[in-house]
DNA sequence: AATTTTACCTAACGATCGTTCGTTATAATA
DNA sequence: TATTATAACGAACGATCGTTAGGTAAAATT
């Protein structure tokens, strides 16, 4: 309010000087309104409605006026920002992976016994997923095909997470003939898989993910004999 | 052959008492060529051709046009056989179910051990999705979240198909409080998640489903005493 | 032989798509 | 104080979108 009182005292504008300063406020309301904001960056916003957009439609679902209208921009204000629909949507794919690696690095502090941290990071993965939101799911439900330019500038920024769970597995006391890239791939389809069925309310993503690790790791369950091949 | 010469002198044909045969025939030649062919319902072409780009590019980001073109048809003449884009790709995913019933039907005919019978369905079903194809791709990646009318048409669909799993994992014997819903759909959510990084050459899907099944039961391998807590 | 049905076609509708253009008011800098 | 940079805006571009209308030749039916 202060601020605002103060860019018409000082005046650079072309009116001031003739008309008067109730007029003045008038024109800063309408101008408010209609056009021009006070230095105000609207890139986070953006980003943010973009990231739900294409989480919730896809790519190819979601076009550019979905997103401007979302953060309260003109379609065109978008090109400010992102050079394309291409870049931006690899801007909130790159920024998932960065929430991802972030939550799981966060979660990883202790804890030396290798089941344990996967665990955790399994945790950490799935509350990123179902709580934080659309830039993980992003990235999460999208396994980009790397068939064109885009889609391979995204398999590069998924292969960086990838490769935390490539190393949490590789420490993993498995029976020796284990295929441990199947069991990455296998564990990493059940927990993104978790986005497609979660329901607010039934469990909680971190008790989904304790489970769901159990269900890997399960053998040494003492009661485990009731098992029959 | 002998039906094209059949097709011309029965002559129907309003240019057929002017002009000679040879040019009839011309004409005919010409007309196959451009325009109305002679009795052939391009419907199966039309459903295969939407099921490709479908799987491949998803609902949003395959026009019309694209399935038209790959069919050999008029875009216009995908309205003579689906009343609306929602309806082929309804179509499609109906089919897509089927398939993977009848895949996962005629793979069960005997073996009445449980973990045996969901091994063989596993197979079946991801036998179904990587060689056979497009159909199922698009239910095995589309979860639908049930939000428009199309997408709740969808979920019944499928629903059809995920209760076999339900019946089977009913009769796996497991450790007492082993979370029964939780497993179907992280097993579910494993299998159909080998779409997305299954390259031809590496393994057999007949294979990755075998070992997939073992990653979920490996609690009776007789050397895994090797695992720890 | 005349009529109807089938299996398409050509042409076009208005809506929406990603993107570009030129403009403009504010803030920072010289 | 004049200039430049920033953060947008409104309007429009041609392309493409799902869909419809109306036509046409062959086949089936009457």
């Amino acid at each position: 309010m202060v601020g605002l009182l103060d860019s018409i005292s000082l005046t650079s504008d072309r009116f001031a000087s003739v008309i008067p300063l109730e007029l003045a406020v008038t024109f800063m309301v309408i101008r408010k309104a209609i056009g021009a904001r006070p230095r105000e960056n609207r890139r986070g916003a953006v980003l943010d409605s973009a990231a739900r957009s294409f989480a919730l439609h896809g790519y190819a679902g979601t076009s550019i006026r979905d997103i401007a209208a979302d953060a309260g921009v003109q379609p065109s204000s978008l090109y400010y920002f992102f050079k394309s629909k291409d870049e931006l949507y690899e801007a909130v794919y790159e920024r998932g992976v960065e929430k991802f690696l972030d939550a799981v690095a966060r979660s990883m502090s202790k804890s030396d016994q290798p089941w344990d941290r996967l665990e955790r990071a399994a945790v950490a993965h799935l509350e990123a997923l179902l709580e934080d939101g659309d830039y993980n799911t992003l990235v999460a439900n999208i396994v980009p095909r790397g068939d064109s330019e885009l889609d391979q500038r995204l398999v590069r920024h998924r292969d960086r997470y990838e490769a935390v769970f490539f190393n949490l597995i590789k420490d993993l006391p498995l029976p020796p003939r284990t295929d441990r890239k199947l069991f990455r791939l296998t564990f990493l389809s059940a927990l993104n898989g978790v986005a497609g069925w979660y329901r607010d309310g039934s469990m909680s993503p971190g008790k989904i993910a304790t489970k769901t690790v159990d269900l890997f790791r399960k053998q040494l369950e003492p009661d485990g004999e009731r098992t029959a091949r």
